[in-house]
DNA sequence: AATTATTTTTAGACAAATCTAAAAATTATA
DNA sequence: TATAATTTTTAGATTTGTCTAAAAATAATT
């Protein structure tokens, strides 16, 4: 199993998880940052080694063996997140791309005694799901802040987007995972929510805030 | 640059140590297990990046420029070794392989909040020393078993074939880091040795032992 | 010193992963 | 439903690191 090959089951597998149909070579070509071209030739042998299910024209989607090593490499990366945050002092907007280097490492002893290291975490410092050693993984009921009405207050679980720009704009705001967040009132206008953070702060945030956060009500 | 490139030059790096003379091709073929007109290839490639000094038909040797290259992927290997052993719990004659992966994580923050977080060690489990941030590392005074004369006594600080089945015997016979070793008697007709370990075991150890066990002068 | 043996380099080929450009299939639109 | 637009695939080329086999240089031996 190749860098190159572990890196497009990791992107079908996150493109189907939104959407569950299957994944056209032009999204695997803008996610992978690659030629449409060049995806085909992958998927033709991803398709020979029984990871992927190819129809030409047809899109691709992952087979269970796929699946399943997809959620190991998933499970690799939340878990180096995990360590680089909870261990390494990093902030969460940092660690992404490190982990992506990290999740190629091989050896399963190694995922499973920094899974224990850190204590089985069941959640990456984003607020994703680490799949165990079998690649179950708990899914939190969790709505997007946007979907909460007025009055209504919500715990920060989770960001849908986990670039370091919003995760900056975040952190410059105070919200982080565990923040309480209190929905005052929705201007329909310009889409903008004012909103309280932690019983104190008052902040008007844009919809491309409140549809990348996620909550859980309480 | 490569993982290729930087295996290339941690080899270089670890010929260069032992006889200071310049390295020969088939030396680095052997090591690294290619075929030596893939060596010549590489030497090329590693000249015109100013990273060894190579003349054909005469052998390389390090730039200053590859020597701190050289010495950073050492750094990153060792440090990640005592990772390893310290905070995960892997013996001693598990962690090679595994740092070879991770020796080409490319992140300077990473491997120096890795160092702090491990408490800035000056060597790795086999008593190799970590360079620092700038290359530069403590060199123990330490001599081989086989050099000590009978009645002597030596600390054990390191081991010169880190391979797993040396370090498994080392093991076995409950000789570590730290241990005390006592040279009872040689024979040299076998040119073996009886020691006395940490005081209380008799030992009878081959040559091929004492030849790849550092120790330090009490 | 001449010849043999060994080491090293060159020349040409190959596999993996990518690319460009053109062809084929699908989808959208008039 | 024809035609246009888009998407996807094919064909052929490129790069990186490797290989084999042959040639060139160096080292060893008689």
């Amino acid at each position: 199993m190749t860098f190159s090959e572990e890196n497009y089951l990791k992107i079908i597998y996150h493109l189907t998880e939104v959407s569950e149909a299957e994944v056209s070579t032009n999204a695997i070509a803008n996610k992978i940052e690659t030629k449409a071209s060049s995806v085909t030739d992958m998927l033709r042998k991803l398709a020979e080694k029984d990871l992927v299910n190819y129809k030409k024209y047809q899109g691709v989607s992952l087979t269970e063996k796929g699946k399943l090593t997809a959620k190991m490499i998933v499970r690799k990366h939340r878990l180096w997140e995990v360590f680089l945050v909870d261990k390494l002092d990093f902030s969460w907007d940092e660690v992404h791309d490190i982990a992506e280097q990290l999740e190629h490492i091989k050896s399963e002893k190694l995922i499973n005694k920094l899974d224990d290291f850190l204590g089985n975490p069941t959640e990456d410092p984003h607020g994703d799901p680490i799949p165990d050693a079998k690649g179950r993984m708990v899914k939190m009921d969790k709505q997007l802040l946007s979907d909460l009405a007025v009055n209504q207050t919500g715990i920060c679980v989770g960001v849908k987007d986990s670039s370091a720009e919003f995760l900056k704009y975040l952190d410059k705001h105070e919200i982080s995972l565990g923040s309480k967040i209190e929905i005052i009132s929705k201007e329909s206008f310009d889409l903008s929510t004012k909103i309280k953070v932690n019983d104190t702060t008052e902040l008007t945030i844009m919809n491309k805030i409140a549809n990348n956060l996620f909550v859980k009500g309480v």
